[in-house]
DNA sequence: CACCGTACTATACACTGTACGTTATGGATG
DNA sequence: CATCCATAACGTACAGTGTATAGTACGGTG
């Protein structure tokens, strides 16, 4: 009688699963007992593969780095940072769980030093010095993190009816007196909260504050 | 016999209580059975103030805005967006359980509108049409967001011993021939994981951009 | 003094991650 | 083929969590 059938996991399947739930349920209501019973296993069993949740967080991280493109070569250096940057954007609106993978754990992993040798390798070749090279790797990486997850965090709540309301509530009951500017430009900043055009402002003021100090 | 004392609590004493416990344990250690048992007093006594744990976050979010400055007056426009982007760093790096706050609700409140109005007010004083100031206020609030919990996340992980290792670890175990780059920056990436410095270098960068369309 | 809203308590439920000890199975070995 | 053992998966248990629900006793008001 086959009672406990054995090999029936693997880590890849574990990570597949995983990464199917965070997507469907959010990477904060996402739970050991919930992937274990979508696998029809004991909570337990995970721990033959996995030391930890958080161990199994990095696992999923490295994952969805894996799923970004190589940098364009043969490209003027600022569309590749360009490119580079809104791959990751994209990467992580497609995965919004992304978003608090990179926030809430450190980085580490193979995958993740692919992409930062690929940022790094367009600034050393662009000419920038090792220092500069390291900050801008830096400055663009938060960039693109702040920008994305306050992004994802709004579309998030515009879908939450209730959460909507109140924001719209808060908004309203502000004193046109008290903010007059904010009052004034509610309907502007209700539509920069995100998308393809807020993103790419923010990156072109780096990039055109980076090309001033340019080496060449 | 006082065997039930009323008006023991208040919602300004709750909200301090949660604070330190927030900024000893960290945003998400906090629970409100932790609070609840600081104040003497059972777990359920909070939802007499509070509808829930995150109307809690709320208001301690909301309190620790209230900390932040005024927008210094007569200076010139790229100097006063210096110092609401340094002072909100400064919070931060003060309370760092404020970032987790600021990235995992939505933005609501009093004085979270206070900070908009200063710095949207500047920008619209400096002679910005509504569209790109509201534009620039979500990249400039969103870098200084994503550049301090950065910074945030690799000092606490700077401070725990095992996670510092085992970052190290895997930093030394990247083979040179896959990742050339990364290897060669190691010491500069490194050193640019946070500091003044550091975050100056990202907001001079946006400054810079936003000079060359200055309108005036 | 009687009353009632309310500040607080007690209990309970459905969860969570994971430490510990047990069982049974599939592949390697004699 | 028979045996053995490392290990994959199990079950149980514990210390937590947020919060729904119901009950209790106090303080101000009639």
């Amino acid at each position: 009688m086959a009672r406990t059938p054995r090999n029936t996991l693997s880590p890849e399947l574990i990570v597949r699963t995983a990464l199917e739930l965070m997507e469907a349920k959010g990477a904060d209501a996402f739970s050991l007992r919930g992937v274990a019973a979508e696998l029809g296993v004991g909570p337990m069993a995970l721990y033959t593969y996995f030391r930890s949740k958080d161990d199994l967080y990095d696992a999923v991280r490295n994952h969805l780095m894996a799923l970004l493109p190589a940098v364009p070569s043969n490209a003027p250096w600022p569309d590749q940072v360009r490119a580079v940057c809104r791959s990751l954007r994209l990467l992580m609106l497609q995965h919004p769980c992304l978003a608090q993978l990179l926030a809430s754990r450190p980085l580490s992993g193979h995958e993740t030093a692919r992409v930062a040798e690929g940022l790094l390798g367009v600034l050393r070749n662009a000419g920038f010095d090792p220092e500069t090279a390291a900050r801008t790797h830096t400055t663009l990486f938060t960039y693109v993190l702040g920008a994305t997850s306050w992004e994802i965090q709004m579309a998030a709540e515009r879908r939450d009816p209730e959460a909507w309301r109140r924001l719209r509530m808060t908004m309203e009951s502000l004193s046109a007196r008290e903010f007059p500017t904010v009052v004034e430009l509610a309907p502007e900043l209700a539509r920069t909260t995100g998308g393809d055009e807020q993103f790419d402002y923010g990156l072109d003021l780096l990039l055109a504050g980076l090309q001033v100090r340019t080496p060449s």
